[in-house]
Formats: structure tokens, sequence, C-alpha cells
DNA sequence: CGGGATACTTAGTAGAATTGTT
DNA sequence: AACAATTCTACTAAGTATCCCG
């Protein structure tokens, strides 16, 4: 049940409690002269870099960018306030730390080298491409680790010795690399000792590349006409339907086994693009979409995925080299003097759109996109892509804006969709890294703003007292911004500042607790929201105003909107908006239940247990669900008999145990003794796998309805995590995938044991 | 200010790939 | 080796946020 929600209230108290309570006085203080002091600060950051060669007043766009480099200052020139508080843990820091201290230092010399981090430069690689050395090591790591995976285990143990210490070799390597890597970009400023080839970009006034080149993507396969033995039929007799009437007919087919094809809007929205797409004969002769009959082409494609299936291993390992090979060609492109994996090189094929939930245009024809609707994004000085031959692109521009490689307006909503790199990429990791630093900043001041939207709960103005309570359910339920969307175009969804009055039950008294309210909603994804909480008084009776001759279908919050809050947002912080509060309130979430919940003293299984239970407990928060398993069940159920067979080994076990211990008391030999000790090392073991599978059994059943990945892959400052395994010695394998750990490589280097969110 | 366009992040799921079991 | 169970990956929909324009 997602009404579980005991974290929530701890959060915002222990919330407190970190932050000193001496604090308190400088925070006041703050408050009072914040509004006079942002602009003069945000001026005197700025006359900081006037001397840098992009100055340029009259350029909005170079504001902004200059807001962005506040936003990196902020955090070190915080560092330096306190540096006389953490001087001591300074002498304990290692790497982890050591970047954002160098970084600090060199940022006032080069604001510059600073968005450079934590990529550091290195000389091109045999392969032609230069490769950060952190992505290098993470890579090499990997590879021992593959290494150590088909060594027999005993090995093992000493060979992980060794490990640790080249790995701590390397690492202070690396440190050593970093030092100089940054001395690099130091010389410069310092003298006019200009550079290497290998001086990089300098991302200022919005720009994300300086040099873009790629191959376009991969096209859909054209459409393949069925054999003529796989009839149509209209009204019982045969029809042969045109080639584009048939494609269309086929996508009906594919899906006949689901249940959305039995729905209205999704028959009465199918059956009017497949009209577009035929023939005017097929047009007055098809009419009515009951009369069609699909399952000859069914059928066929049935019997296509089990022929599929029952290939041999020559023909499947042919379209694996395929597909290799298509990766290999399609599947990178080079981004500034990097090779980087780009995410959907594949373009999205035709089909039947089907969106989640209840939505309006489910069933509706999405059309095969070709060159002519494609727009390529890359560098003037590269090698542009090719269009499939006959054929043009919609256009070629050479936009460093932006971080797209090819772009194409989808038919359905009218939206844009875009390829974009992988997320291991260099472009996508420091936005990733930007993310979980603003998060960190909101630590700082969430008092400051608790208490400020405490305040405003009392205010005289309508507008500010919605804003103070949706800003409380944002951050104590971690509920999403809520923009409005255009009604009959989507699915009716909601989140917080579109929450209507019917979404919301009060409750006086409830179950032994006071101001109590009920959600029930749909969020993103169609997801069910309901959850019961315990509110303060003063939100209670402030919801019952805004409720007041409402009818069930207004707006909850009539004079609020995402584009209000998040400005008043970003008076509250530089960079914030409502989203950042889902980011924080997760990752300190995790923080916090991994320092309660792991206890030294366990096993690694027990632990992991520990670490998914924290992560559960993130995703609980968030909202983050599945649909249970389809085997869940009885996996469950296998899980119970393997569990019963383990305690009755047991049993056994210790059984012998017994008789062998007294078989030793009466004949006193070696080797009735050594009986004793194999037994007794026998019990232990089995002792050791019941536990495991118990551990494994709790972890699934109290993971039934909820998905950890999404949480972990954009939520959790993966340096809790990284931080975590160092402490606990729990290898970061067991945390994170393969995928994962590319995602994260940024954290996986730059994170020590001591790291703190 | 409001609405459309744009860019980018976050989301759950289907099916492929891998691993475990018999 | 065959099959089942589990994990991973690709896919693409659905959000957030910001900008621009009238």
């Amino acid at each position: 049940m997602s009404g579980d929600h005991f974290h929530n209230d701890s959060q915002i108290d222990s919330g407190s409690r970190h932050n000193d309570s001496h604090k308190h006085k400088d925070k006041y203080k703050d408050k009072e002269h914040k509004h006079k002091d942002h602009k003069k600060d945000k001026e005197r950051e700025k006359s900081k870099y006037s001397n840098s060669e992009h100055r340029d007043s009259s350029d909005k766009k170079h504001r902004d960018k200059d807001k962005e480099r506040l936003k990196l200052k902020d955090g070190s020139s915080d560092k330096q306030k306190d540096k006389h508080r953490e001087k001591k843990k300074e002498e304990r820091v290692g790497r982890g730390l050591c970047y954002f201290h160098i970084a600090t230092v060199l940022s006032q010399l080069n604001p510059l080298a600073l968005e450079e981090f934590p990529f550091i430069k290195s000389e091109p690689e045999n392969d032609g491409f230069y490769h950060s050395p952190k992505h290098e090591k993470s890579l090499k790591r990997e590879r021992d680790d593959d290494d150590a995976e088909f060594k027999p285990k005993k090995i093992k143990t000493e060979e992980s010795e060794k490990k640790a210490k080249k790995r701590k070799q390397e690492e202070e390597v690396t440190v050593l690399v970093a030092c100089v890597g940054m001395l690099v970009y130091i010389l410069p400023s310092l003298c006019f000792f200009i550079p290497f080839r290998w001086e990089e970009e300098r991302y200022t006034d919005g720009v994300k590349w300086k040099f873009l080149e790629h191959k376009g993507p991969v096209f859909a396969p054209p459409y393949e006409p069925l054999p003529s033995n796989v009839k149509f039929y209209y009204d019982g007799k045969h029809m042969k339907l045109s080639p584009g009437a048939e494609e269309v007919a086929t996508f009906f087919a594919k899906m006949l086994d689901h249940e959305y094809t039995t729905k209205d809007v999704f028959r009465k929205n199918f059956f009017k693009d497949w009209r577009k797409e035929m023939t005017s004969e097929e047009k007055s002769k098809l009419t009515d979409l009951n009369k069609c009959d699909f399952s000859e082409m069914s059928e066929y494609f049935k019997a296509q995925s089990e022929a599929r299936k029952a290939m041999t291993k020559e023909e499947k390992l042919k379209i694996k080299e395929e597909n290799e090979r298509l990766l290999q060609e399609y599947g990178f492109c080079i981004m500034d003097n990097h090779k980087e994996r780009i995410a959907n090189f594949r373009i999205e094929p035709p089909g039947l759109f089907r969106g989640r939930g209840d939505h309006p245009k489910m069933g509706m024809l999405k059309r095969r996109i070709r060159p002519e609707d494609i727009i390529i994004n890359c560098s003037k000085d590269s090698k542009y892509p090719k269009p499939p031959p006959g054929t043009k692109w919609k256009e070629v521009r050479h936009d460093n804006k932006v971080t797209w490689l090819v772009s194409w307006t989808e038919n359905i909503q009218g939206s844009i969709k875009y390829i974009m790199l992988n997320p291991s990429s260099r472009i996508k990791g420091e936005k990733d890294w930007q993310k979980y630093e603003m998060a960190r900043r909101l630590k700082k001041c969430v008092d400051r703003i608790r208490a400020q939207y405490r305040e405003d709960w009392k205010s005289k103005e309508m507008r500010i007292r919605q804003r103070a309570v949706a800003l409380y359910f944002i951050d104590k339920l971690a509920l999403r911004a809520g923009n409005e969307k255009e009604e009959g175009e989507t699915a009716d969804t909601v989140g917080c500042c579109s929450l209507r009055v019917e979404h919301l039950t009060l409750h006086q008294e409830m179950d032994g607790q006071e101001y109590v309210v009920e959600f029930d909603f749909l969020g993103k994804d169609s997801i069910r929201y309901y959850n019961k909480v315990p509110v303060e008084k003063r939100v209670f009776k402030n919801l019952q105003l805004f409720m007041e001759d409402k009818e069930p279908e207004d707006d909850l919050f009539d004079r609020l909107n995402t584009s209000i809050l998040n400005k008043h947002l970003q008076e509250l912080m530089d960079g914030l908006t409502a989203k950042v509060f889902r980011t924080y309130n997760a990752s300190i979430t995790l923080q916090q239940q991994l320092n309660e919940l792991t206890s030294s003293e366990d096993n690694v299984p027990a632990k992991i247990l520990s670490y998914n239970r924290a992560n559960r407990a993130v995703a609980i928060l968030c909202n983050h669900q599945r649909a249970p398993p389809k085997t869940f069940e009885k996996s469950m159920q296998n899980l119970q008999t393997k569990i019963d067979a383990k305690k009755e080994q047991l049993a056994d076990a210790k059984r012998e145990l017994k008789s062998a211990k007294a078989d030793a008391k009466v004949r006193r030999d070696e080797k009735s003794k050594k009986a004793v000790e194999s037994k007794k090392k026998a019990v232990q073991r089995i002792e050791e796998q019941l536990m495991k599978l118990e551990v494994q059994a709790t972890d699934r059943e109290e993971n039934k309805q909820i998905a950890l990945g999404t949480s972990k892959l954009n939520y959790l400052d993966p340096r809790i995590s990284v931080a975590w395994c160092k402490k606990f010695g729990i290898p970061i394998e067991k945390i994170y995938n393969k995928t994962q750990r590319e995602k994260f490589a940024w954290a996986i280097d730059m994170a020590e044991k001591d790291y703190e969110f």
C-alpha cells in the first residue's frame, strides 16, 4: 500500500536537526537581506567574470549562461566560507572532495575550467579518440572484474586483495592525473602559455558542443507485403487490400490479443485513420470495423514469431551480427573529440498509437517517418550524414546550443522527437551531476524555505496561501509540479498544481489521527496516487477554504500554476524548481534510510536487503509502481519450497552433527574429530544459504508492486550509493549493473566512503 | 500574462538476453 | 540441453521547464 509514509515526517524533523540549530540566527538575517542582496550578489558575481572574453552584456543568452556558471560557483564559494570549520574534514578527504577542492581553487583562477569537471582530458588513445581518464578507469576495472569471474573462487579472495591494492595505486595515479590535468588549466591563466592541442571547449552562452559528427538515423525497415495466402475477409468475403491499407491492417492484426483493441475509442480512432490510407474503392466497401476479419493475419504473425524463436543458432547469430554492425555504424557519434554512444539511433517505426491510461488518441495511426521529415543537426565542419539514395533531409542545421542530433515531428500530438546521446555520455553525465548539486544546494536552504511556506499559510493573500500549501505537498509528498494539459489531447492526469477538488477528501478525524487528507488521483502515466496523510491544522483549514463553494471538477489551486510556483522558487534559491524537491527528498531519504538500516555486522546479502529497503522507501515516496510480475505468485511459491527444503536439509545436517559429536566422544580419535568439524561447517553453510533465501523472499515480497529502477536511475544521487558500497565493502556490481555503472561513471570515480549528500 | 514551441528528463513495459534449474 | 525464471535493454510516452511572441 502506498499509504505508508513513515519517512515523511521524520524527514522534515531530522532535516532540521541536521542543519545546526545555531545557524538559525544567520538564517533569518539571511532572509531579511535576501531581496536586497540577491541582485547585488548577482552583480558582484558577474563582475568577477567581466574580464572574461565572452562578456557581452547586451546578449541575454550570455546572462543566462552566467547564471549557470553561478550555480556551479555558488557551491564552491560556500565551501570557502566554511573553510575553517571544514579544515579537519578536508585532511581526511580523499579524491572525491579533492576534485571539489581543487575545483574551488581552480575556479578562482580560471572559472571556465570548472565546467570541465569531472571529465579531465587526456592524450588520444590508439583508436584516435580522447577518453576521459575516469571512464577509462571504470572500463579497466570492469575488465579486471570480468577476468576475475572466470577464475575459481578460492583464488578470487587472494586475487581481490591484490586487486584492492592495485586499485589503491590506480586511484593514486588518478589523483595525479587529475592534478596534472588541472595544472594544464591553471597554466594558461598564469602565463599565456598557450596550449596543447587538446585545449577543450569552454561552454559559454549555452553552447553544448563545438564539433558534432554522426551518421544520421536508421529508418524503420520498409513494409513487406503479406504472402498471398494470408487473407483478409470483410463480411465473410475475401478481399485483397492495397499495400497501404494492408500495412495499417497488419498493425491492428498484431494487436488483436490485446484488450485495448476492444475499446471503443481505440477502434474508432483506428478505423478513422485506416480509412485515410485506403483507396477510394476500399473506402466505399469497408465501412464497418466489426465486419473485418484479421484472424488469418494475426495467425500469420504468431507463426512468424514462433519461427523466429525456433531459428537455428547460426541464423540467430547472423541477426545478432547484423545488429552489431548497425550499432557500430550508426550507434556512435563524435562530439568534441569523444566518441559517444547514441541512445536511440533508430527512427520509431509506424504503428498504432497506444497512450497510457485512458488516452483519447489511442488507436490512431503513427505515421512512417521519411527522410523528408528529418532535421539533421551536426557541425558545419563535419561530414554530414547522407539521406538514403533518392531522398532528401528536411533540413540540415548547425545548432550547437542544443544536444540533439536528429529530430522529427510526430503526428499524434505534433510534438518533436529527438535522437540524443546515451546517459553514459559526457553531456548527459555532466547534466546529471549538476542536477544533484542543485539538490544539495536545496539541502542547505530547505529549512529556510520550509519556514517560509509555513509562514505563508497565514498570508492574507489567497494566491500566497495556495502557493504555500502546494509547495508543502510537493515537499512533503514529493508530488510532481503538475503543468496544465490540453483537454482532450491526453489522458486526464494531474500533478500538484493541477489537482482538482475531487482528488482529495478531508477527514477531520480518521483512524485516531486528526486532520487527515485523503488523496486519490491519477498522476504521470496514469499511475494512481492514493495516500492518506495527516497534515497540520493550518493546512487543513486552508484546504477547506480552497474547496469552499467549488465543484468537484474545479481546480483546487485556482490562483496557482507551475509557472507562478517556479517563479517563486527561483526567488527563494537560484535555479530552484519544483522538481528539485523530488530529487532532494529522494536522495536525502536514501541517505537517512541507509544510515538507519545498515549494520556493519550484517553479511553482504543482509546489507543488500537494507539497501533495497532504503531504495524502496524512496520508490514509495515517489510512487513508483509496477504491475506485479505475471509469475509473481508462482515464483514466490517456488522460493518457499526451496526454503522448506533448505530447512529440512539443515535439520538433517544438525542431526548428523549431533551423532558425529557423540561418536567422537566415544571414539576419541582424530578421524572422528575431523568428522565433527566438517559437519559443523556443513551446518554453518546451510544456515547461511537458508538465511540468504529468506532474505530474498522478504525482499521479493516487499517489492511486489514497487519499481526500484526509476528512483535509482533518476532520483538518487549515485554518490550516496557508491559511498555506501565503499563504506561497507559491498562490490558496486551488486548495486549497479553494467549500464548503470556506465551512466554513473562520474560518481563511481568521484565519491569516497565519507561522501555526504 | 497566455499559449505554443522547444528541449530535455522521467516513466513503465515488452521482449531480448542471461542465468538458474532440472 | 531444454526449459523456466530473472534481469536487462530498448523503446517511446508523458512529464517538467523555459523561451518567445503577440
